[in-house]
DNA sequence: ATTCTTGCAAACCCTTTGCAAGAGT
DNA sequence: ACTCTTGCAAAGGGTTTGCAAGAAT
């Protein structure tokens, strides 16, 4: 977390953009949230900090955090972007079920050495990856086979 | 094509939903464009085959087309959402250039494998599976590299 | 005949933006 | 001092929806 700050703050020193209360607030809102969030939820994290900071606000600083590096964009249910923290929470995978819509996080270390090499392969860098895989969940499987 | 048609109408059929020349021509231009498109890209090879085909349609079909699995929902850049064949394009992965937004679309088997095994040892029923990295494409970096 | 689907245009909703006041360097 | 950032509220832009006319079954 001071980490973080302190990472942060190497960003927007680099980019000449402006350490202000309101940043640091939006980045400490995302590093408290597990999991996807909206930019609803961050604005009403945030503004348990600071109540007087805006949704603009909000709009303003993700980008910023993206390019840091410390979010990155998601897809959750029918076309809608959310986003997750990425800095700090581990790499992992969604298993984002057809049916009932649960979202189950999976991690495997042979994926992250896979995906390494083929990146390597390609002459590319990679900065982060997202698997998500589209089905249905074990429950629903189940549930299915009762009915 | 016929095929795909077919399964379309099977799919219809199940729903209770009714064939319709819009809806079907609404597959014909998913099954037609190649890569990611939007709605307004979609509509517009769709309007090339019927002029009257209306916007409302192509947002009202894609839902059709996506739970009966010809389509998936992609993120592109910047929050924007778009969407991508499904059925009948060959399974891959999407690196995303972070400095030139090029899309670059890989395969691997190993990786098809990898992913079923986690999907079976988690009793998930996987349909359909995305992966993208991030990070900075080989030109890029050679680019950069000469500066 | 009845029910579903369409096109139109208005409504929606999330996101972005112009502006004047306020904060950071 | 100068420039950047913020909050507000209005604008924007893609998506959804109510409705009456028109198809599909």
């Amino acid at each position: 977390m001071r980490d973080a700050e302190r990472s942060f703050r190497e960003f927007l020193r680099e980019k000449n953009l402006k350490r202000t209360p309101e940043r640091m607030a939006v980045l400490r809102g995302v590093l408290s949230l597990d999991g996807h969030f909206d930019a609803d939820q961050l604005l009403e994290r945030v503004q348990s900090y600071n109540k007087r900071i805006s949704r603009a606000t909000i709009y303003r600083v993700l980008p910023l955090l993206i390019d840091s590096g410390f979010v990155v964009e998601t897809l959750s249910a029918r076309g809608r972007v959310s986003y997750e923290r990425s800095h700090g929470s581990f790499r992992h995978g969604h298993m984002i079920c057809e049916r009932c819509q649960e979202v189950i996080e999976f991690r495997s270390e042979r994926l992250e050495e896979l995906v390494g090499e083929i990146c390597t392969a390609h002459g590319f860098v990679e900065n982060e990856h997202r698997l998500s895989v589209r089905g249905i969940c074990k429950q629903c499987t189940d549930k299915k086979g009762q009915e």
